[in-house]
DNA sequence: GCCGTTTTCGGCCCGACTGTTTTCAGTCG
C-alpha cells in the first residue's frame, strides 16, 4: 500500500506551492492527498485498473505524477520543488502559529531553512528586526519549537474517552448550560483525536468560559474569546469550547464535527443551491436570508440531501452521494452486539480467570463470550500447548455451567513464519472458534507476508483473521500486506475479518473494514480483553465498524446463537 | 490543478482569534 506515501508527497507539493504564493494549486494536491488517504483500496490497484482519474480531486497531471511514484519511486516536480526551496517545511509548519507566509519572510529576511536555523535566529532577537514580527510572536515560536520537539502523539479515542464523559456530566448540571455536546474527530469515532471539540448552548457564555478555562487540568489558556475558547491540558490534550445560541445549533454540530473536507462539500453545495453555508446557518446567497440551522437534519434537507449522515461517515468518502440517493447503509449500533470473540484469561497472558471475565460478560448483557488464549510459540503470552489446551477445555466446560451465557473454547493462534499454523487441523477442528494472528517475524517483503497469511487462511480451519495488519497505534505501523488479497482469500475461505476493539488496535480500521466490505468478507467484533476491563471496550469496534459502513448482518456478533454456530463450524 | 444540471473557462468554503497593526494579515479549525 503506497497510499499514504503518496499523499504525503502531494500533501508537501501543496505546502511548497503554498510558500511559493501560486494560486489555486495547493488546495487541488491537498484534495488529492485528502481523496488518497481516505481511499478505501490500494491505489496501485485503482493504477493498474487506470482508473487513477476516476477518484475526484485526481486530474490528468496527479494522476501521472501517482503513476510515475508507483512505476519509479520518485516524483520528479516533488524533487525539483524541494531543491528549488531548500526548506525543511514539513517540521517548520508544524509549529503552531507558523504558515506558508511567515516562514517565507523568515527565510528571506534570516536565511531560515529549519527548525535549529529559527530558534537561533529567536534567541538572537533577529525577529523583531522584521516588521510584523513582535516579541509575542518570538516567545510564541520559541514555545512551538519545544511543543514540536516534545510534542505528544495522537491521543487514543478510549484514553479520552473518561475525560469527554466526565466533561458532559460535569457541564450538563451547570443551570447556565442548556446543552452540551462532544464533537471533532472524536464525535466521527475515529481511533486517536488529535484535540477535543465541545459545543454548548447557552445565554451565559461568560459563565461557561470561565468554567471552562478554570477546569482542574488546564496548564495554560491558549485563546479566550466570547464565543470559542481553547486550553491545553498538563497531559499536552488541547481542549476547545464553543458557546452558541440555538438557532445556529445544527450548523455548529455539523461544522465542528466535520470532517473538514465532508464541510467542505457541504459548502460548495450550499453554494450550487444558491445558498452559503457556515457554522452560523444556511444563508440565502443573494439578500444572507437565514434559511436552516437549528439542526444538522435541516440543512441536510435543505441541500437535497435526503438521509441524515451519521457523524461516523462524514469523511468524504461518498457518503453524500449515497444519502443523496437515500443508498446509506443502516449503520450497525453497540445494541446489536450479542457477544464478543477473542478474549484472554490467567491460562495465557490475560489477568483475570475465565470464571471472572465470563461473569463480567454476562453482566454486560453479553448472549455469548468467546474465550481465545495464546497458542504457539511465543514464550512471553505463557502461551497453551496441547496438553494444556485439553484442562483448558475442560475448565471452560466448568465455567460454562456457572454461567447464564454460551461460552465458545478456542485459541488465538500463531501464523508462523511459514505460512503454517503450530496445531494440526484434526484438533483445530474440534475448537469452537479459531482466531489466527501474526505476533512474531514481523519485517518480511509485502509479498511473502501476504503469503504468509493467505497460505494460512487457504489451509487451515481458521474462523477469524485476528488483528489483521498487527499495528499499534502510535508504536508500530501495520504490516506490509497486500489487503486486497488478503481479503479476497478471507472471502473465498469464509473466514472473517477481525475488528479489534482494543484501544491500541483498532484493527481493522475503519477505510479496511470499507474495503473488505467491498471485497465481499463478513467481520467479526474482537475485544482481546486481558483483563475483566477489557471486554467494556466493544463499543470502540463498533466504531470502527460503524466508519467502515458496515451494517449488523455483516458482523458475525449480531447473529442468533444458532446461526453463529453454524457459520463457525468448518 | 481540478471541475462543470448555471460554466470546457473561470471559478475555487467561511469566520474567529491573535498579534501587530491604527485597519489588517496570517493562521487555524
Amino acid at each position: 500500500m503506497k497510499n499514504l506515501e503518496i499523499a504525503k508527497i502531494l500533501n508537501t507539493i501543496a505546502d511548497i506551492l503554498e510558500l511559493q504564493e501560486v494560486q489555486f494549486k495547493p488546495q487541488a494536491y491537498r484534495k488529492a492527498a485528502l481523496a488518497i488517504e481516505s481511499l478505501a483500496e490500494d491505489i496501485e490497484a485503482v493504477s493498474a485498473r487506470g482508473e487513477l482519474q476516476e477518484i475526484p480531486g485526481i486530474g490528468e497531471h496527479i494522476a501521472a505524477k501517482i503513476e510515475e511514484y508507483i512505476q519509479t519511486g520518485k516524483v520528479k516536480y516533488y524533487h525539483d520543488l524541494k531543491k528549488e526551496v531548500n526548506i525543511d517545511i514539513e517540521h517548520l509548519l508544524e509549529i503552531p502559529s507558523l504558515g506558508p507566509k511567515k516562514i517565507k519572510v523568515l527565510h528571506q529576511k534570516l536565511g531560515v531553512r529549519n527548525l535549529a536555523d529559527l530558534e537561533r535566529a529567536i534567541q538572537r532577537h533577529k525577529l523583531l528586526t522584521i516588521p510584523g514580527f513582535g516579541e509575542e510572536t518570538e516567545k510564541n515560536l520559541l514555545k512551538g519549537i519545544e511543543l514540536v520537539r516534545s510534542r505528544p502523539k495522537r491521543f487514543l479515542h478510549a484514553q479520552v474517552l473518561p475525560l469527554v464523559n466526565s466533561i458532559l456530566a460535569t457541564f450538563k448540571k451547570y443551570p447556565f448550560v442548556e446543552t452540551i455536546e462532544i464533537a471533532g474527530s472524536f464525535r466521527r469515532g475515529k481511533e486517536t483525536v488529535g484535540d477535543l471539540d465541545f459545543l454548548v448552548i447557552s445565554n451565559h457564555p461568560e459563565k461557561v468560559t470561565t468554567a471552562f478555562t478554570t477546569m482542574p487540568d488546564v496548564k495554560e489558556i491558549l485563546a479566550q474569546g466570547p464565543t470559542r475558547s481553547s486550553v491545553l491540558l498538563h497531559n499536552g490534550l488541547q481542549i476547545d469550547l464553543r458557546v452558541l445560541q440555538k438557532k445556529e445549533w445544527g450548523s455548529a454540530l455539523l461544522y465542528f464535527i466535520g470532517s473538514k473536507e465532508h464541510n467542505v462539500e457541504l459548502r460548495k453545495l450550499a453554494l450550487s443551491k444558491g445558498y452559503t453555508l457556515s457554522e452560523y446557518g444556511l444563508f440565502r446567497l443573494k439578500n444572507k436570508q437565514w434559511v436552516a440551522g437549528r439542526t444538522e437534519q435541516e440543512i441536510y434537507h435543505k441541500l437535497g440531501i435526503k438521509q441524515y449522515i451519521q457523524p461516523e461517515l462524514r469523511e468524504n468518502n461518498g457518503e453524500i452521494k449515497a444519502a443523496q440517493n437515500r443508498k446509506l447503509p443502516y449503520l450497525m449500533t453497540v445494541k446489536d452486539v450479542k457477544g464478543v470473540f477473542h478474549n484472554h484469561s490467567t491460562w495465557s497472558d490475560g489477568t483475570a480467570s475465565l470464571l471472572d471475565m465470563a461473569t463480567k460478560a454476562e453482566e454486560l448483557g453479553f448472549k455469548f463470550v468467546s474465550f481465545n488464549d495464546h497458542y504457539g510459540p511465543v514464550g512471553i503470552t505463557n502461551p497453551l500447548n496441547e496438553k494444556r489446551l485439553i484442562q483448558y477445555r475442560k475448565e471452560i466446560d466448568k465455567v460454562q455451567k456457572k454461567v447464564g451465557l454460551k461460552v465458545f473454547s478456542g485459541v488465538e493462534i500463531d501464523i508462523l513464519k511459514d505460512g503454517t499454523l503450530p496445531l494440526s487441523k484434526a484438533i483445530l477442528k474440534q475448537l469452537d472458534v479459531v482466531v489466527a494472528s501474526i505476533h512474531v517475524a514481523l519485517k518480511m517483503s509485502e509479498t511473502e507476508m501476504t503469503k504468509r497469511v493467505c497460505s494460512v487462511l487457504e489451509q487451515y480451519p481458521v474462523n477469524i483473521l485476528g488483528h489483521p495488519t498487527d499495528r499499534l497505534l502510535n508504536v508500530r505501523e501495520p504490516l506490509p500486506l497486500n489487503l486486497d488479497q488478503v481479503f479476497e482469500t478471507a472471502r473465498q475461505h469464509r473466514v472473517f475479518m477481525e475488528i479489534n476493539a482494543s484501544p491500541s488496535r483498532c484493527d481493522l480500521a475503519g477505510e479496511q473494514v470499507k474495503a473488505a466490505l467491498q471485497a465481499g468478507c463478513q467481520f467479526a467484533l474482537s475485544t482481546d480483553a486481558h483483563a475483566v476491563n477489557g471486554l467494556e471496550h466493544y463499543p470502540l469496534g463498533v466504531l470502527m465498524a460503524r466508519r467502515g459502513w458496515l451494517e449488523n448482518q455483516k458482523v458475525l456478533n449480531c447473529w442468533e446463537l444458532p446461526k453463529i454456530e453454524k457459520a463457525l463450524q468448518k
